[in-house]
RNA sequence: GACCCUUUCAUCUAGUGGCCAAGGAUGCUACGUUUUCAUCGUAGUCACAGAGGUUCAAAUCCUCUAGGGGUCGCCA
């Protein structure tokens, strides 16, 4: 049988990073055994805008490069489905309704807490036959085991056993119709073909529960896998407090989607001492039994780290098309693969490099101060007056970065000075700091013209 | 409160009774490379939650305790 698995988020509006994990998990192992990975939105509570949900999901997942199956089901569109299945068990006596009011579970529920019990509902109308109370729009119960153990094998945590009277007889459709989640998805995830349910372990409890739906319905049941859930660098819930939970978030700030990708599968998933995993890697790699059993912790460092990596590694005509979302075009320019050479070492994400990348080539606005105090000092000025002269008298062509170092050697030969006293003011005339890339490198890729001009403009700044 | 899940360096993790006086990665600190910064390389730093068992042998199995998380809706 052909593996198959879901993504079955509520609309919140956009993809949410902890979403995107057990996402990439289910997709990853659909595509691993050549199944099919499904989507499905859960909107049984119609107030939400699930068709703008989609498009932010779809948005992300075209980002990192992922694709769902088949057509994309509403489950907002498949209430006459569900009224089906609700009826065949009223009939079949597996399901009733229940009069009770809001106020008089309430007080149940107070009731069994002060005795410190877990609060459920009591059963009181499993068997009633008599006349219902006047003026009450009954819910509908589906009739869980009263006895007995539900139990089934997570297939990250092992056996998980629940007490049958821990799980109550949960309602199936509220007073006015609508079904309730836990029913919905039990019968979606079976009419859909799932083999593989893969989500967080905030839906652990609602496993037991959802068994009871597959068995009163003669469902067969799905493999389940709970995968433990993303904290924050604290250890508690990620929460939108901490930073970007969404997806596209990490986009806007300049990170690789291989980068976020490999982050997230390492968290809670390992293959070895594997770090570097291409997508053709994770999906030939991955498999749900290396699932972590325990929770794991956000560290931004890592993923910073992994997109400095992914950046280095990305070849520079595709690196000059994403940084076109950065405001820096630099597709046409002569000496691009100079360029993106000499900087992409020095930025962990889009934004910093495009920073590295405007500092070579705009003319410093004004000079950091204390650069300026120790570099243009003594017989700086000379030198870089110098320079200038050696660069417009040079006979040689000046293309290569190894073109202007040959100017420099033969500057500090005959001046008998070392390399420093000439390359710290002139890294400072070029870029206005102490630090960047080569000076060689930034002179070639910018050309003798504006170096020159960069100079002269240093130099007449060092006179006033 | 009840029930369920979970617990290896600061963080992500390897580890399924002997290969572990616990390995890799990130971070941090040095040093080297670099005319600078970054990259890169080398080294260092740092952990089996605690207590009892079982066993010739336990990070690995059992029990209890403690910490963390989740769930207890006519939300999903």
């Amino acid at each position: 049988m052909s593996t198959v698995t879901r993504f079955a988020p509520s609309p919140t509006g956009y993809l949410h990073i902890g979403g995107l994990r057990t996402a990439l998990f289910s997709w990853l192992w659909a595509r691993h055994n050549d199944g099919k990975f499904l989507l499905r939105i859960e909107d049984t509570d119609r107030a939400r805008n699930s068709e703008e949900a989609l498009e932010a999901i779809i948005k992300a997942f075209d980002w990192v490069g992922m694709n769902y199956d088949g057509d994309v089901v509403y489950q907002s569109k498949r209430f006459d489905l569900y009224k089906q299945y609700i009826d065949q068990l009223l009939a079949k006596g597996k399901a009733y309704k229940c009069y009770m009011s809001k106020g008089e579970l309430d007080a149940l529920r107070e009731a069994q807490m002060a005795r410190g019990e877990r609060p459920r509902y009591d059963g009181r109308y499993r068997d009633f036959e008599g006349t219902p109370p006047e003026g009450i729009d009954p819910v509908i119960r589906i009739k869980a085991p009263k006895e007995g153990v539900i139990s089934f094998v997570d297939g990250v945590k092992g056996e998980i056993n629940i007490a049958a009277d821990e799980v109550d007889d949960f309602i199936i459709a509220r007073s006015d119709g609508t079904p309730t989640y836990n029913f919905v998805v039990a019968i979606d995830d079976a009419l859909m073909g799932l083999t593989d349910v893969i989500r967080g372990d905030d839906h652990l409890y609602n496993t037991p529960k959802q068994i009871v739906v597959y068995n009163a319905l003669g469902f067969k049941l799905p493999k389940f896998y709970h995968v433990a859930m993303i904290n924050n660098e604290q250890g508690k819930k990620l929460s939108k407090r901490d930073g970007a939970t969404d997806v596209m978030e990490y986009k806007r700030m300049g990170y690789l989607p291989e980068a976020l990708l490999n982050f997230l599968v390492r968290l809670g998933w390992s293959h070895g001492d594997q770090e570097i995993f291409s997508l053709e890697e994770m999906v030939s790699l991955f498999d749900p039994k290396d699932i972590n059993k325990s929770a794991s912790s956000y560290s931004p460092d890592k993923l910073l780290w992994l997109n400095a990596h992914y950046i280095k590694n990305t070849p520079n005509a595709k690196l000059a098309e994403l940084l076109k979302e950065f405001g820096v075009d630099i597709a046409e320019h002569d000496r691009l693969e100079m360029l993106l050479d000499a900087t992409k070492e020095r930025g962990k994400t889009l934004v910093e490099l495009a920073e590295q990348i405007n500092l070579v080539l705009n003319a410093p606005s004004e000079y950091d101060a204390k650069a300026v105090k120790k570099a243009f000092k003594g017989e700086a000025k000379e030198i870089l007056v110098d320079f200038i002269a050696m660069l417009q008298t040079w006979e040689k062509p000046l293309h290569l970065p190894s073109d202007y170092h040959a100017v420099l050697e033969a500057l500090v030969a005959e001046k008998e000075i070392g390399f420093g006293k000439i390359g710290m003011p002139l890294r400072v005339a070029l870029v206005g700091a102490l630090t960047g890339p080569g000076v060689d490198e930034m002179m070639a890729i910018i050309g003798v013209d504006e170096t020159i001009e960069r100079i002269e403009k240093a130099v007449a700044t060092i006179e006033n």
